[in-house]
DNA sequence: TCCATATATCGAGATATCTCGATTTACAGC
DNA sequence: GCTGTAAATCGAGATATCTCGATATATGGA
């Protein structure tokens, strides 16, 4: 849990949006019929979404995954991404830690 | 509370750590007499701690007090910092509302 | 009023972040 | 192998942040 790099890849709006739109995968176009019984969604969707070109949401979900915030999964040419739920968790009890007295 | 703004705000080493410090009134210099009963720190001692330049310090305070997570007051020729604890757990709420599901 | 001290503000150079388009890599299917 | 699609990486210009020293403002005391 690095809390320096978890927030500086928290500090930035639309890399705050990706994580809550991943909440729920009703956000995103379905999934092709292939890829049903996967978790995650693919770059491209999200990338969409977002409004940004390619390369910025592929870096951006680098980040993302650096700071522990998602998970990916490569399957075939598509690489899905899903939230990691125990270290999102993880990094709000460090920063509670820190800021919350004692 | 404004989100985004307080993660920049804390999205800084020096920031995060001076509240920190300010948790603890004894990890600064004792207060002058004159100010014993008085709550807070002021600008001097902080700077003293963190071994940035006055302006850099003073611009900083000026930023957490913006983004509300400390009260300022002044006393005389003195400025006090302290933090604002109610502020700080409001923060935290409000990004544990967003992060987390659902 | 004049001076000293505490803090705030200003202007600027160095560094980091944002975001893009172009290119590269990885993979699937023919 | 060749082609097409998905994603990752690269290089660069625009913008923001960091941090400083210099200057301005506020206040208290001689």
């Amino acid at each position: 849990m690095d809390l320096s790099k978890t927030i500086s890849t928290l500090n930035n709006p639309v890399r705050r949006q990706i994580l809550f739109w991943l909440k729920d995968r009703a956000n995103f176009p379905p999934a092709l019929p292939e890829h049903a019984d996967l978790e995650g969604v693919c770059v491209a969707y999200i990338q969409e979404k977002a409004g940004l070109s390619q390369s910025t949401i592929s870096s951006y979900m680098g980040l993302l995954k650096e700071a522990g915030l998602v998970i990916s999964e490569r399957h075939g040419q598509f690489t899905f991404y899903r939230r990691d739920e125990d270290a999102i968790r993880a990094f709000l009890n460090a920063a509670e830690k820190e800021l919350l007295e004692p």
